[in-house]
DNA sequence: GGCAAAAACCTAAAGATATTAGGTTTTGTG
DNA sequence: CACAAAACCTAATATCTTTAGGTTTTTGCC
């Protein structure tokens, strides 16, 4: 009997592994301890440990795409930008391993292809709502995703800490203010 | 003939080393190799070697903060919300060690000693600048520290890639943009 | 100056993880 | 059913962390 090892089940246990733990306690001991082989029998299927982390940021990037895409669709202006900072939220503090894998430095033709591509083309489908010039969309896109990486990591490492306001109020005002500032969004002279 | 090992001095190598190769990369080996000592010396200065990250990440939260202090100090507006913006984006290309250090996630207590706190302080003094309520400067200084955090974070991941145009243009627009929306900060009604 | 006590540094050992080399056992297919 | 490929294993090396318990340098005080 044997354990049916797989690249995709272990990239798919890694995932699990790093929601019910932590990202950087993903490790192939880890894993091999959970499917009762030896360690070095999981180089069959990944290169190295590296390989099963960037995997596991793929999958994250994919599942987050899937959040994005869901959240625009049927939706415009206010809404669709409140629904898509949502998706993002929410998926950084119902998958913590996964929003940690989703950041990983991946290399250009990797990250060309992954989910992060998907979830930008969602954010600028979004932008439709909005008066922007073509060109100025781009960095529209650039801004959100800055504010909605950065407004999770902030919130999920306490950095709002356990002074001032429920850090879910912040994010409603928030929100707003980016609605106002792509309602306003300057154009170059 | 002593080392003259100090915990102040060990961090100090361990910010510079967090530079000159990869925060993940620095570690109470290559610290001890470096000072030509054996590792177990290291521990009469720091607990473990989380001591020496957190070290890390609170050096440069603190040198993050004099640049912040800097940016501000005698520019208002506009002009303050540009300085601040660059001192953050400045000091990740120059320190991308200290910026992945700064963003370590820090125990509670000492986050609230930490650098992080006047960081905070400066990006309110640079909203007196705007017409916000006073209610409404917490929500924008989480806003902006999410947008410095994560452009900075996003760029130097690669994620902005090599199609578009400059990332640097990207930030120009952006923080033109911050600006309209400082200035139309939604009031809530 | 000399001598204890403290501080600095060392040796030794054990436990994790990652990785490679090469062997054995399943398993499915002709 | 035999055999080749795939799956998994043993063994060995290397790096990093941490603890326990020594030895040597410094330091400060008589």
């Amino acid at each position: 009997m044997r354990a049916g090892l797989t690249r995709e089940r272990l990239i798919a246990a890694g995932a699990e592994l790093a929601d019910a733990v932590a990202f950087e306690q993903v490790t192939l001991s880890a894993l091999a301890r959970q499917f009762g082989v030896q360690v070095a029998s999981l180089y069959s299927h990944l290169e190295n440990s590296e390989a099963l982390r960037v995997g596991i940021a793929l999958v994250a990037l994919d599942r987050l795409a899937d959040r994005a895409a869901e959240a625009v669709a049927g939706r415009s202006g206010r809404d669709a930008l409140v629904a898509l900072g949502n998706a993002h939220r929410d998926f950084a503090h119902a998958h913590p391993g996964l929003f940690t894998a989703a950041r990983m430095d991946l290399p250009p033709e990797l990250a060309a292809r992954s989910g992060g591509v998907r979830v930008a083309q969602m954010t600028r489908a979004m932008l439709r709502g909005y008066d922007l010039p073509e060109a100025e969309e781009v960095h529209a896109v650039r801004l959100l995703g800055s504010v909605f990486l950065g407004f999770a990591t902030l919130e999920r490492s306490g950095s709002f800490g356990h002074s001032g306001p429920d850090p879910g109020l912040s994010w409603q005002q928030g929100l707003s203010a980016l609605d106002a500032m792509l309602r306003h969004w300057p154009t170059a002279s």
